[in-house]
DNA sequence: CGGCATCCGGGAAGATACTG
DNA sequence: CAGTATCTTCCCGGATGCCG
């Protein structure tokens, strides 16, 4: 079936068969916060077509990464989601979008999906400049909701209902990503309507604080 | 020039509009090790062809991952090189070397390049293993020589000559591959001449001990 | 809506041959 | 040795249409 394979008994070589392929890592991206549909999918990976995303997802279940899986009646969709060691890619992310955000191509503001900002939240988080502060975020995103927790300095962040929390933030998942990592004022944001804080104000704006991006690697031109 | 580029903000996506075409990856585990020219890297990557190579240090060195660079004369040839931020990657290769090798599908008795398997040794060592340990080893594969140091528990493996190790275990890279991940005996590779081992060779037998491959996570058949 | 099947155009990958 | 040139094959992306 998959004729492309390299062959070459380097576990990093059979990874690379397995989600080498264009968008197969993109797909596992979304899964990382929890189940998603088909159409799920689709709408947050602008630019998949139905086609690729079906190949895809089949190549991913047969590799034990992705599980599609039925719901009961009378919600007879099917979801898709990793399986557990699936799941365990995710310090593969992390690693990759430090590495990443050091290119000195990358631009940090372009658009991103709502999986990416809450990833990239996991991913930049800064312990030590949160110090050993405690609190609760609700974030708030179309029809996603997300509940962070920061408990004397250690931080979660995972789907969960806003309500409760000490600040919610609603609005644009691109404007929250122009507050972490383009240096965009929240007063600008909130003015244009792109993000709603309600509660704690104080706390966000400590948040925001709390994921610096690492310095760009210096861009080398050819060396004759 | 480039196309196909996914117009995702998310860092991860701008790490696969980097390193996320055919062989990209694999150029760069080969370059891990020190710098190599374009033979050396089209005879450790079999199946690559010499316009896709070509084409791919051309993306890479426009990314600046890599450096190209002319020795001067008399050796007027050039080689190629990780930048600073291309080596950064290293710690990328061991986490997803680690998360491959739990893959139901991977074989680690596949044939594998020389670079492919000092790395699995930096990826896959266990300090637990090694307990506090000290000792140097070579290792002798064609013409290429690594030195490895045990400096009571912590592991270096990197180019270098064999010249006063402990012990010196020469031959072919797959044959150790086989010893450390395979379970094939040593006595076996020794007498079909795969490997040779010259010197303190019960430092060696314990060393085969120091890099144990992780569980394979489960294979998931369909769910109706 | 939630997929899967099919076709089509363009472009990337693979094989081979060739040149400085 | 270090690549280019050329040709073929196959994958990706888009559109459409079918079926539950």
């Amino acid at each position: 079936m998959k004729k492309r394979v390299y062959e070459d008994g380097c576990a990093t070589a059979h990874a690379l068969d397995l989600v080498g392929e264009r968008w197969a890592l993109l797909v596992m991206r979304e899964l990382l916060l929890g189940p998603k549909r088909f159409s799920d999918l689709r709408a947050s990976l602008p630019g998949i077509s139905a086609n690729v995303l079906t190949q895809r997802l089949e190549n991913l279940e047969a590799a034990s990464i992705v599980r599609r899986r039925k719901l009961p009646p009378p919600a007879a969709a099917s979801i898709y989601e990793l399986t557990e060691w699936g799941q365990e890619s995710e310090e593969l992310f992390r690693v990759i979008g430090r590495w990443a955000a050091r290119s000195p191509q990358h631009d940090p503001q372009a658009p991103l999906s709502v999986a990416s900002v809450v990833m990239s939240m996991r991913t930049m988080f800064s312990p030590a400049r949160a110090g050993r502060l405690s609190g609760s975020l609700g974030f708030h995103f179309g029809r996603e909701e997300f509940r962070a927790t920061l408990d004397k300095g250690k931080f979660t962040i995972e789907r969960g209902e806003v309500d409760g929390a000490d600040v919610v933030v609603a609005g644009n998942q691109n404007a929250l990503a122009g507050a972490l990592y383009g240096g965009v004022p929240l007063k600008a944001l909130e003015k244009s309507g792109a993000l709603t804080v309600k509660g704690d104000r104080a706390l966000f704006e400590r948040y925001l604080t709390f994921f610096p991006l690492p310095d760009k690697a210096p861009h080398v031109d050819a060396v004759g």
